[in-house]
DNA sequence: TACTGTGAAGTGATTCACAGCG
DNA sequence: CGCTGTGAATCACTTCACAGTA
């Protein structure tokens, strides 16, 4: 019944990888602040979380705190990152040079420590050959297998619409791709390479108006 | 102990609201292709999902079935839509003009029977003035409570720059939006009157980089 | 017969309350 | 003393298995 000795080893679940994540951003702007220590307590007043959450999300991976004192920013945000491999960039391409795409593939989200997109792919010939505004090129589709290789690009997001969606996530787990983040409302997957995880932006806006409705 | 006779007025989780959002969608599908009844099992299988689990759904919300055959799918979807206040178009404001706030008022996701982009809004006089693609004008953000009063918008969605985010929300709930869909990273709210629900791209990306880790 | 609706069991996540330590 | 780490309790959600019905 003891636990692994080795920590970050266990399952993690969905809703904690994201508490995680977003607990590394918080680090991140304390330690921007000049913040040396902080509590669990502090940390969810101020960024809205639970503080027996993230003790228990803590301790889940490891012992990163001093008793009577709190956790070290410093120290607690590069071993976090380490954990949730996110202290390295990985390469991302973006599918589908339209609006959605080309936000996307300039956003500083997905332009940081941990992520770089690398180029935009599209079948529009008045597209392909150009840049995006932050200057990710352009493209053409035929070459996305080719060029996925050559980036040693991890990550494909589809951002192409709905009826493009499975032929473009097909392509690009043929490629290597080891993640697709789809956008398109549209099934796609699964693969045996690739994991896929929608982001179904209709379904966003649907179940906030849902509890619009119910809290009337 | 008894379940409240009137159907659909219980709280309904997060997690039920996207599978029954999700649902609607895959029966407005098989209305398409002029399915007229399908069962609990024949869903699951086509759309991914589980179908004991769509049976509690649906049954939590009234009895829609008929044992031995299935669900009717024209009848069913369209009670579906109106426990879920679907049924009608509600006017949609969005806030940032920039390449993520036009995919997002253009797209087919953000304008359909239930949800109708009136307005973009920005500071900058050069888009001001202006139509995006597919024609939603684009409106100074000073005219912002004025022109949700006028266009009778519900919702409000946030596609600015982080640090403008937390003024522009309070702008909204001002101004009268029951929701406000946030897709800056960045802590907004809570309003009195307005619900306020994160859509982060970047920890969406990021849970997916997470993914890839422990799976390897 | 074939399916829904549902009690019951199972599973997992969240919160509480406090022991233990710096 | 103040805070973390954690067992125990609670809560919520999911899955199972089948009784009940058109």
């Amino acid at each position: 019944m003891t636990r692994a000795a080795r920590p970050g080893r266990e399952r993690l679940s969905e809703a904690a990888t994201l508490r995680l994540s977003l607990l590394l951003r918080s680090l991140a702007r304390l330690a921007e602040e000049g913040t040396a220590t902080v509590s669990s307590e502090a940390l969810a007043r101020r960024f809205g979380m639970n503080a027996a959450q993230i003790r228990k999300d803590l301790a889940n991976l490891g012992e990163f705190g001093v008793r009577g004192v709190g956790y070290d920013v410093a120290d607690l945000r590069s071993r976090l990152a380490s954990i949730l491999g996110l202290d390295r960039a990985r390469v991302v391409v973006v599918v589908g040079a339209g609006h959605l795409g080309q936000a996307l593939a300039d956003s500083g989200s997905f332009n940081g420590s941990s992520f770089r997109v690398a180029a935009l792919f599209d079948v529009d010939e008045r597209k392909v050959g150009g840049r995006s505004r932050t200057g990710v090129p352009i493209l053409p589709a035929e070459e996305l297998a080719r060029s996925v290789a050559e980036l040693g690009a991890e990550i494909g997001v589809l951002a192409v619409p709905a009826v493009a969606a499975p032929g473009a996530a097909e392509r690009l787990a043929g490629a290597g791709v080891k993640g697709i983040l789809n956008f398109a409302p549209a099934t796609v997957g699964p693969f045996d390479g690739a994991t896929v995880k929608n982001v179904d932006l209709a379904l966003c806006l649907e179940s906030l108006a849902v509890r619009l409705s119910a809290a009337g």
